[in-house]
DNA sequence: AAAACAGACAACCGCTCATGA
DNA sequence: CTCATGAGCGGTTGTCTGTTT
């Protein structure tokens, strides 16, 4: 439950007389009306000048999520589905860095499909959806362990054998090849949220050392048109297909045409488009740092 | 038919960051 | 540098709707 002493905090929503709920088809014309006419922005005056009883971060979130033309409804595809889980699996939970790479889909919506139907999904198959690892590494069957490489050779971020979250050995080329990617996905990101425990619950993110969260720094930054493409080329089947092929001729580290989020330091640092050499040369420095 | 329940998703809230005065 | 404001993000909650009992 919202605690109501905590909306004193929120001026912008807790003046009498807003109104909160549903969005009626009345209030949805006015607002797509007047920022046609007057174009985004300024949310906070917004509702005063549209005529809205809504506050702005109402009004600006409806339009973001429903009103505005490229929102594309209805259900999700299955290439869509997939997208979303190799993106989550990148990125965590980043909705709009997810969403950004998704045409016509909001943060908003994509964080409401994880939660309803893809974490489910992937428990019901024993993969933890917040690590995208199996939910029991250590199975005691034949069949389970079976089970278990299947699912790691197809979700699992860190399908090395050897990956064992609380050993010294869990500091497999898995997971320390990562660590440039996430150092410049922060980066990517505003510097926002920033923080140690943040990192470490990020699944993608475990075994990172939480100092490293704090040493975040300009020297290693990429610009968003070159993140922008690096994650075109992650989530494209032919790249890191004839990559593995390329560069992984052990079984084991081979991925299924579908599923790829295992990055490998060289491919990582490799596949990103437009990185000059000193760039290269500064993620390796970072990751032997 | 109606109540109880569960699932889906729209919306809200608190927080952080960027920017300008 | 500090403060105020706008904007955006992710977590959480509320409400609606379909299904089950």
């Amino acid at each position: 439950m919202r605690n109501p002493s905590s909306a004193a905090k929120t001026p912008c929503c807790s003046k009498v007389g807003i109104k909160k709920g549903p969005w009626t088809p009345e209030e949805d014309e006015i607002l797509s009306n007047y920022i046609k006419r007057e174009g985004e922005g300024r949310w906070r005056t917004l509702p005063k000048r549209a005529g809205l009883l809504r506050c702005g971060k109402s009004c600006r979130l409806r339009w973001m999520n429903y009103l505005r033309p490229c929102v594309k409804r209805g259900r999700i595809a299955p290439d869509e589905e997939d997208l979303i889980l190799r993106l989550h699996r990148l990125l965590g939970n980043r909705w709009s860095l997810i969403a950004g790479r998704i045409p016509g889909r909001t943060d908003n919506e994509i964080k409401n499909y994880w939660n309803t139907h893809l974490s489910k999904k992937l428990i019901s198959q024993g993969i933890d959806p917040r690590t995208h690892k199996p939910l029991n590494p250590f199975p005691s069957s034949s069949d389970n362990i079976e089970d278990n490489n299947h699912l790691a050779s197809t979700s699992n971020p860190n399908p090395n054998p050897d990956f064992n979250p609380g050993s010294l050995e869990s500091e497999t080329a898995a997971t320390q090849s990562n660590e440039n990617f996430v150092f410049n996905l922060h980066n990517h990101n505003q510097n926002k949220k920033v923080e140690d425990n943040e990192m470490v619950m990020d699944g993608f993110m475990m075994g990172l050392p939480t100092s490293h969260s704090s040493n975040i720094n300009q020297e290693n930054y990429v610009n968003e048109d070159t993140f922008s493409s690096f994650l075109d080329s992650l989530i494209n089947d032919t790249v890191f297909m004839s990559l593995h092929q390329q560069q992984q001729p052990n079984p084991v580290h081979q991925l299924s045409s579908s599923h790829h989020g295992n990055i490998w330091e060289g491919e990582v640092l490799s596949a990103m488009p437009g990185l000059s050499e000193e760039e290269r040369a500064l993620g390796r420095h970072h990751h032997l740092a």
